[in-house]
DNA sequence: AGCACGTATGCGCAAATGTGCAACTGTGCT
DNA sequence: AGCACAGTTGCACATTTGCGCATACGTGCT
């Protein structure tokens, strides 16, 4: 049986990370922790461990640029993942307006495409206001 | 969050239920819980428990025969529960070969396309020699 | 070098989950 | 009516899983 397969539905099936999943997926683009963060509005330790969760079921790919770690989409390979993969695409976009709108917020805080603010910061704040 | 969707990932995430999910997916009948029984080799209890779950997911129709309960397939409506069933209609033959081959086994003892064996009978023992 | 900050992780606890058992329901047969 | 059998369900227990906390690691800055 194949095992990643079994640890990808485990991992989707967990409400916090299937939010977090569906971000990165309808975004289409590299995320850092603390963006993640203010976006889902959870704890630096949850998001953490969520992220790395799905990076372990194959999901998510990783990388480090200075001191932010970025995640972002792996591209599946197996079909029975990527029709799993399809399937939270197609989930109804209307659960995750807010998580949408604070997305797109988090990335208008950018500078040339990169993350610059932590968490939590007051600019966030002031956006979410 | 569309509830029916998690509740399928989380009865698919384990692997008991996904092979008796793969079986009555990929034999595309109604099947007896006695019949699962023998063909997965699991007790009767979890045989029910898990296709009860597998109903209650909304993956799973059920109707009663006699004495004899059969659980089928579920037609999905919503396009990301199609996704999902997919995937796991996608995943590696190979890893359900013993589960296919019990099956047609079991399927030959019915009669007149009804069940009409126990789990674990003399006849059964006999098959799987 | 020292500090601040972003991120990761081991520990402990509470809640959820899987399993075995035993009792119960419902059906067919004599 | 009584019995045998298919299936369901509540209870107890072991294991797993999610979360909060504290702490450790690594990077950039001064």
């Amino acid at each position: 049986m194949d095992e990643k397969y079994i640890d990808a539905l485990k991992a989707l099936s967990e409400p916090n990370r299937l939010r977090l999943f569906w971000l990165l997926l309808h975004v289409d683009k590299r995320m850092a922790v603390a963006e993640a963060m203010d976006v889902i509005g959870d704890t630096q330790y949850n998001i953490s461990r969520n992220l790395k969760m799905l990076y372990r079921a194959g999901l998510l790919e990783h990388h480090k640029k200075g001191k932010w770690v970025y995640y972002s989409l792996k591209a599946q390979c197996a079909p029975h993942c990527k029709a799993l993969v399809d399937s939270v695409r197609h989930l109804p976009k209307e659960d995750f307006q807010q998580v949408m709108e604070h997305c797109i917020l988090r990335l208008s805080l950018r500078e040339n495409g990169e993350c610059v603010l932590g968490a939590d910061s007051a600019q966030w704040h002031e956006k979410i206001r």
